[in-house]
DNA sequence: AGTATCTGTAACGATATGGTTACATACATT
DNA sequence: AATGTATGTAACCATATCGTTACAGATACT
């Protein structure tokens, strides 16, 4: 599943959100969230399958941590277009965008 | 529906794509797709209330803009966290970040 | 006025999604 | 060995999503 995609549902960007702060176990995720712990669970393999996140496992335990590599996609998704939504560009790269 | 909600589809991925580069009525953008136009009206829809695209109406036609805001909001959630997944920061930000 | 063009909405169906409870597996503890 | 803890998966259900075709409304054209 595309990375954008996966982030459309707000419990899995709250969960991302998480986990750019600091790697959590399964559990203590799902205790975040007033549904299910196999809900989260699922959530958790989405973001997975996005590449957004891995699991280190310790014991019994699921470690999650946040994978960079989409969100440094989506930077640069956002990037390529900057000059058509940023408010202000500084002086170069005005210069730069309209001389080619 | 939130911005990256509606950016999960790839249809409307493409769809904002052209609207980026150029505004373009229903009708043009639609003959892109392998899909019916109704189906595209709707992308444009959801798009249009995500406040990623309006229209202005011309005659008959309804010509499609995109729009800086969501854009720039996704940016600002991304830059938020740019310390996480930037790969080498300057000097300059990261003696910021590490002191802030 | 009558017809053609452009677009959005309605109604419907198939599939995807997100929730639940029940269960299986793996490691830790006693 | 037996029990407890942590987690993922399976089966199921309700709803959302995305496609279709049929239709309605608005503007342009002859």
């Amino acid at each position: 599943m595309h990375a954008l995609a996966a982030l459309g549902d707000p419990v899995r960007r709250e969960i991302i959100e998480v986990l750019l702060d600091h790697p959590e176990d399964a559990g203590t995720i799902a205790t975040r969230f007033p549904i299910s712990r196999p809900a989260v669970s699922r959530h958790l393999r989405v973001l997975r399958e996005a590449g957004l996140v891995r699991s280190e496992t310790v014991a019994q335990r699921r470690i999650y941590h946040a994978e960079p590599e989409p969100l440094r996609a989506i930077d640069d998704w956002v990037q390529r277009h900057r000059s058509f939504w940023a408010e202000r560009l500084d002086a170069l790269e005005s210069h730069l965008e309209e001389q080619p």
